[in-house]
RNA sequence: GCGGGUGUGGCGGAAUGGUAGACGCCGGGGACUUAAAAUCCCCUGAUCUUUGAUCGUGCGGGUUCGAGUCCCGCCACCCGCACCA
């Protein structure tokens, strides 16, 4: 260690283990202290730390830090989504146990994040594949299952045929698997599911309550739950069945000319046993493609049923179609087709010949206005519509439900888009769904005192399939009721199950018991959720879900487990290739003068998008690496550099080295210190003063962009001043300033200072409130609104002081050229505007 | 189509309706050095007739003494959702 030079890689290593020595960052419950729970996402243990997570890791960080130094107790935990199949797929093409492929590459990647200097609590980090964990899981699996929220039922599934697996819904994307990108298949299966459509009105209204939330991520949930209101109906068919359907615009029942019901609805399949054209065309249906563009294109197609339905108020007879753009899924699998107030039904009904009726015009006046090329939409009053006309869409709607529910044909409903949480997957390396079949007693859960239930060890990848399934014993039990033979059920649970209790578990971690209530009350909510957008709507509705689920069978006094959510951006990376199609790493590429080759034979290379760091683009550039060159104190640095956390962070060469080059900068600056120097230079201590409350402000609205801006101008004042008590203020305030985001710099400078304690502990700096206002402002000057001179004047100069300091501009005399003067705008300590 | 977001120098980006471009990167010039690295200093939106002026925050209007910021109407790009009745 030389006084000219900061070096990472002796000093980086030697205050992480003081800090773990220490015992710094472990969080204590019993605290008297306020206390603030700050949690990024804990990442998948997929092998290696990749920038994102830095990034991700870095902003949490500088928050718990400073939170710790503000006199908080600071939770800060780490753990590991440890389940899924990418273990199991690198069982298969590797010849690893999942479990011994995940042990190593936790063991690895914590290894890497202890390089990084992050500021957590080691002591509670867990893997959701320990089985103190899972089995805790179990338990309350079994609870909710006892509070009837968990149910079976047999039912239709997306099967991936490559994974071999259900998907859920989300997990199915364009009709492929979203790992395997397999063409997904439908079958018939008993499956597990979790009453999440119970909490739908909840989920949907506690949305309101999450102000700090972005507003996108509660969009995008409110149209996952998708609430809509309407009027759920029958109508009297020609064979003497009854029809449902639901509609959101009853308002406008009697612009109906047609019904259309969905490929697989009953009365249509009752109809194909008999009609082979019918048989022929649900299977066209059912062939047409589900992906965007082709929806966007896919003609409106239907089939006569030559059954009619009797209009409820008209008597009109109305043709039954079954039609390709109606699903069995939402509502009743069953519409009735308004032509002039609904696109899709215009389009059908131009297509069929149907009757398309205006029934909604802006003004009665217009009643008999003739329809466009396209249905109208909006707003207006009702007209051809018997006793409805004249009515506003809202009072019909109402009207029509009102008479539907009194005539006993219909009542008004809520229809949800949000549908219950299939949790059952045929897969090994996930939580064991904790129940017996029995064929006597049917379906048992396991008695608690014998939980976790374990995932066998001795199990074999050869075969695609669920390895449960084909083990030789593991699923062979007594059942626990009746004592005779029975089986495991060999599903496991979606490894979104495990992610949605986890921050409980962080929280509090008694062996006995999932976790302890009173524990959890002292720090949940999480005051700071930090963690990529992608898990907008399933991780955080599923955890939300569980959350209330828990509460609601009283385990817990917690709704929203998270008050604040914040989205970070990706770290992205220029890309380069070949230009013919394959890609290069950034290692493998230089730029010769303006253009980029290759280093092995210097062929030309094109430099493409600058886009995520990916595999298959090549453009990952490995942390650990850049730690070795530049230490974590300026990677920790540049991840909160430039761009707004929320935005994408362009990763370059040039970036880290001026970060590696501040390191060293500040370094010089810190060495400066001279504790002998006297005398006060005001400029700079109100700057200092300054920096302390916008640095914290900054950090407290995660605007990490702008307090790095900060620090750099502070810096750079202390930089040139002459040595001071003032400079060595300014000195201390930076290096407290920068402490959260470049820690190791910092102890080894707080060390050299003299301090025989850790700067982590430090309070963050106070401030002095009268050195925040200066007493020289610099106005502007300005005629008709644009800039002509500046003056500078004491703080808080009265306007008629400034009104003829302005007049006295030289500057500004030209510029009025003798005008005369109407009117001047004084606005103190800022400018004075002269109008002429 | 619906919903949300974003548009500011060569680049990332600052800016309670009040001096647009803070801060960083890139680039240019200079100092130090035998030389290089490191470091330090200066310049760096565009244009012009350059002690100064004009233009300039996606485009077109408007409100205002004053608009990147507020209002109206467009355009482009990004993200999410989607035959959801």
């Amino acid at each position: 260690m030389t006084d000219n030079r900061f070096d990472p890689s002796s000093a980086d290593g030697r205050w992480q283990r003081a800090w773990n020595d220490a015992g710094t960052f472990t969080a204590d419950s019993n605290s008297e202290k306020p206390k603030s729970y700050i949690l990024e996402m804990f990442p998948y243990p997929s092998g290696r730390i990749h920038m994102g997570h830095v990034r991700n890791y870095a902003m949490g960080d500088v928050l718990a830090r400073y939170k710790k130094m503000r006199g908080h107790e600071v939770l800060h935990p780490m753990g590991w989504d440890a389940f899924g199949m990418p273990a199991e797929n690198a069982a298969m093409e590797k010849k690893v146990h999942p479990g011994a492929w995940t042990r190593s590459n936790i063991e690895g990647m914590k290894a890497q994040l202890k390089r990084i200097g992050f500021a957590l609590d080691w002591t509670r980090e867990f893997a959701t594949c320990d089985p103190e964990y899972y089995g805790h899981e179990q338990s309350l699996f079994i609870d909710m299952y006892a509070a009837g929220l968990v149910y079976r039922k047999s039912s239709e599934v997306n099967w991936d045929p490559v994974d071999m697996t259900v998907l859920a819904n989300e997990q199915v994307i364009d009709g492929k698997g979203w790992r395997s990108g397999a063409e997904v298949e439908k079958r018939k299966l008993d499956q597990w599911f979790l009453k999440i459509t119970d909490f739908a009105e909840d989920l949907l209204s506690g949305l309101g309550e999450l102000k700090d939330w972005p507003e996108k991520v509660r969009v995008m949930q409110e149209n996952w739950i998708g609430k809509s209101s309407g009027l759920e109906f029958s109508f009297d068919l020609s064979n003497g069945e009854k029809l449902s359907v639901y509609t959101t615009r009853p308002d406008t029942i009697f612009g109906a000319s047609f019904c259309a019901i969905a490929a697989d609805h009953p009365i249509a399949q009752a109809v194909a046993a008999s009609n082979s054209e019918a048989v022929a065309f649900i299977e066209e249906c059912k062939r047409g493609g589900t992906t965007a563009a082709e929806l966007e294109t896919a003609e409106k197609l239907g089939f006569d049923t030559g059954i009619t339905a009797r209009h409820p108020f008209t008597g009109e007879a109305m043709p039954v179609f079954i039609a390709n753009f109606v699903l069995m899924e939402y509502g009743t699998g069953a519409v009735m087709g308004v032509p002039g107030h609904d696109q899709r039904d215009f389009e059908f009904a131009t297509k069929y010949k149907q009757r398309i009726a205006r029934v909604v015009a802006s003004d009665v006046s217009q009643a008999g206005a003739p329809m466009g090329d396209e249905a109208e939409g909006g707003d207006g009053v009702i007209v051809n519509s018997d006793f409805l006309d004249g009515m506003s869409v809202e009072d019909a709607k109402a009207d029509v439900i009102k008479r539907a529910e009194t005539g006993g044909w219909g009542e008004g409903t809520t229809v949800w888009r949000l549908r219950d949480w299939g949790i059952s997957r045929q897969r090994y390396w996930g939580t064991p769904i904790p129940f017996i079949h029995c064929d006597t007693c049917g379906v048992v859960p396991v008695p608690k005192d014998q939980l976790p239930v374990t995932l066998p060890d001795d199990v074999d990848f050869e075969t695609p399939g669920n390895p449960l399934e084909r083990h030789a014993t593991w699923k062979h039990v007594d059942c626990p009721e009746c004592g005779g033979k029975a089986q495991r059920e060999t599903d496991t649970l979606d490894t979104f199950t495990n992610s949605s209790w986890y921050f409980l578990r962080f929280a509090s971690q008694p062996a006995d018991k999932p976790f302890d209530a009173e524990e959890i009350a002292k720090w949940l909510p999480v005051q700071h959720y930090i963690g990529g957008v992608e898990h907008a709507i399933l991780h955080l509705l599923y955890a939300r879900f569980w959350t209330r689920a828990l509460a609601h069978i009283g385990k817990l006094d917690v709704k929203e487990p998270f008050a604040a959510l914040f989205t970070q951006g990706m770290v992205t990376h220029e890309t380069y290739s070949l230009g013919d199609g394959s890609w290069l790493s950034p290692d493998e590429v230089r730029k010769d003068g303006q253009d980029w080759v290759t280093i092995e034979n210097g062929v030309p290379v094109e430099a493409g998008r600058v886009v995520k760091m990916s595999k298959s683009k090549k453009n990952v550039v490995d942390p650990d690496n850049i730690i070795d060159e530049y230490g974590a104190d300026a990677v920790r640095w540049f991840m909160l550099s430039d761009s707004p956390p929320e935005r994408d962070l362009p990763w370059s060469v040039s970036g880290i080295e001026g970060c590696a080059r501040f390191v060293q900068r500040l370094w010089r600056l810190f060495n400066s210190y001279d504790a002998n120097a006297a005398g006060e230079d005001k400029a700079l201590a109100r700057k200092a003063h300054q920096a302390i409350v916008a640095v914290a402000d900054d950090i407290e609205a995660l605007g990490f962009n702008k307090a790095v801006a900060r620090i750099y101008e502070l810096t750079g004042a202390a930089e040139k001043a002459a040595p001071s008590e003032s400079k060595n203020f300014a000195i201390r305030a930076v290096l407290h300033l920068v402490s959260p985001m470049m820690p190791h710099l910092a102890e080894e400078a707080y060390a050299k200072l003299g301090h025989d304690t850790l700067i982590a502990d430090a309070a963050w700096p106070e401030h002095d409130p009268a050195m925040l206002v200066e007493d020289e402002v610099t106005i502007a000057i300005q005629h008709m609104g644009k800039l002509r001179d500046t003056i500078t004047a004491p703080k808080g100069a009265a306007k008629d002081d400034l009104e003829a300091l302005a007049l006295a501009s030289e500057k500004v005399q030209r510029s009025i050229d003798g005008a005369d003067i109407r009117k001047v705008i004084v606005v103190p300590d800022r400018l004075v505007n002269i109008v002429t």
